[in-house]
DNA sequence: ATAATAATGAAATTGATTATCATTATCATA
DNA sequence: TATGATAATGATAATCAATTTCATTATTAT
């Protein structure tokens, strides 16, 4: 088995909170690490159905939400009206670039946004959690083509 | 009639597109200007009963993409699962700070920010259209009352 | 007024997510 | 290795914001 420090993780969260790894969850974990990128529930449905077709879409979300908690995915809403998830383990922070036209996600990240960021939380006397940011906007490709 | 500006640019963006300015579409334009800050769709049909009860909930979201369209008013998802509106005409662009306790949500402007954030999406070769921005954190009352 | 067209509102539909619940799996312990 | 307490599963129903449909009503140009 691959990926034995993400499995590691999975495991002592689910056991200090009482739960078990089970087989859906390990496919379900398996098949998360293997895809690059963003993904979308509807996307890790289809894969683990090639794996083990009986893996009901009620416990991906399940799963993924307990991966979400034990730290190794992040959940993106970058596109409206739909969460997609991505691997956060072992990656440093970043915020996304989208194409409006070929929904293409980029990833950047910047210091001094982070730095500002933190300087007006302060000034508003907010104690800082977390960001979203995103930005919109056309990529060469389709500028080009268009 | 008060907001002459806002109702004349209402006007023409209806006219340009063949539509008429309806009672309906009237009195919803007045809520919405009435309505402080960022307000949701159920908010604004509350609002609208008050002074025509018959208007329906489709109104509201079919007037509302009309007013985002020509320009008065943007619409946010500073909540998760549901989108708000707020006012752009005569105002400065801005992002959010909200707290994740209360729900409070302020608002502020950092022009290095958006610099930065044009930079890079030169340095990716996009084309920057617009951007999301929120800052979640728990403001000052809520720190103390915890 | 009249005809052509646009807008409305009630109700149905959609689509993503969550909850329910009967059934099945897991695991500590006898 | 059986057993019973508990957790997990998956099919299905429920939710909920938002959109679509469609018969009816308004609007406007003629
Ligand atoms: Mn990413
Ligand atoms: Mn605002
Ligand atoms: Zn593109
Ligand atoms: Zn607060």
């Amino acid at each position: 088995m691959e990926y034995v420090q993400e499995l590691k993780i999975f495991e002592n969260y689910l056991a200090e909170n009482n739960m078990h790894l089970t087989r859906p969850r390990k496919v379900i974990l398996q098949v998360f690490l293997q895809t690059e990128g963003h993904m979308e529930i509807e996307e890790l449905f289809e894969k683990t159905k090639m794996v083990d077709k009986n893996i009901g879409r009620a416990t991906i979300y399940r799963a993924m939400n307990l991966l979400v908690e034990s730290g190794l995915a992040q959940e993106n809403s970058l596109i409206e009206d739909k969460k997609c998830f991505e691997r956060v383990y072992g990656r440093k922070h970043h915020d996304h670039l989208v194409c409006t036209r070929c929904k293409k996600i980029e990833e950047f990240h910047h210091p001094m946004i982070e730095r500002f960021q933190e300087k007006t939380a302060k000034k508003h006397q907010f104690t800082l959690i977390s960001h979203h940011m995103t930005l919109f906007g056309v990529c060469q490709n389709c500028n080009c083509n268009m």
